[in-house]
DNA sequence: AAAAACCATGTAGTAGCTATAAGGTCAAGA
DNA sequence: TCTTGACCTTATAGCTACTACATGGTTTTT
């Protein structure tokens, strides 16, 4: 099949498609006499499990990585195990992150409401009294 | 003061007030006859200022808008709490989606254990499997 | 005088695409 | 037959917010 059906079954943009041979994701697609990529259900395969992996906020790297493993299908699985493990560690650490920042926007948000003029604006004067604290150097 | 002291006290690197200044989000400061920049007070204050709002993750298109605000003190700051509540209610979004994330990151990691083999493993067949599902085309 | 430390500019790289430009190919309709 | 439109090709630039590097000038220290 030629790249626009492949796209349209994949959920992908045609670019997507080409740029992800580019890093080596798929293997190159065989050429019809005219320069056309011409691709097999393999191809849709593989794609379909690049996708998924994206959902999942895997790195093209990590599925790089993922793509090495099964070609050396007797290998122990530990590897993909550990990478797992460390991307629901690193994702648990965003969480936290952004919970905190949560925190801080809101107390911020609070301490303005409607109607007041920018220079008595409570999260400008908020944002800027933070500056000022002595703890705010660079390693505090 | 020279750029590498402000740099110093503002946290930052040199080639990041350089970044700033060629954004927009500080003033350029006067230049010594041999080109240096030479900055002041305000200009600590500034960056200040920037430092705090990337911490609170606010992206330089935000941060250009306050400090746009500011300097027309005499309007009311509805804009700025609308920016902040967008802002909040992102990072309650992107939280919620890394949430989903997790328990699907973890539902996946526990339909492995160690000592299998690549071909066995249930993370990379889980992967696979989900592909197949009939739900999972492009708007389901 | 030489070396270290600072300053300048410009460019490229990071991640994962998306968009655009400029052009070749193919099938169908007037 | 010509043209329109839909498809394909490549190459390049843009997005965010920096960071790193190359190359060269200036100042300060040894």
């Amino acid at each position: 099949m030629h790249i626009g059906q492949l796209a349209k079954i994949a959920c992908m943009d045609r670019q997507t498609i080409r740029f992800y041979e580019q890093q080596g994701l798929i293997t190159p697609p065989v050429r019809q006499e005219n320069g056309y990529r011409l691709y097999t259900e393999q191809h849709v395969d593989r794609l379909a499990f690049i996708h998924r992996c994206r959902i999942l906020n895997l790195s093209l790297t990590e599925i790089r990585e993922l793509q090495g493993y099964q070609d050396d299908p007797h290998q122990p699985c530990t590897a993909v195990n550990i990478m797992l493990d460390k991307h629901i560690s690193q994702i648990r650490a965003q969480i936290n992150a952004l919970q905190t920042l949560e925190r801080q926007l809101v107390s911020l948000r609070s301490s303005c409401n409607e109607g007041r003029e920018i220079n008595s604006c409570g999260i400008l004067t908020g944002i800027n009294d933070e500056c000022k604290k002595p703890s705010s150097g660079c390693k505090g």
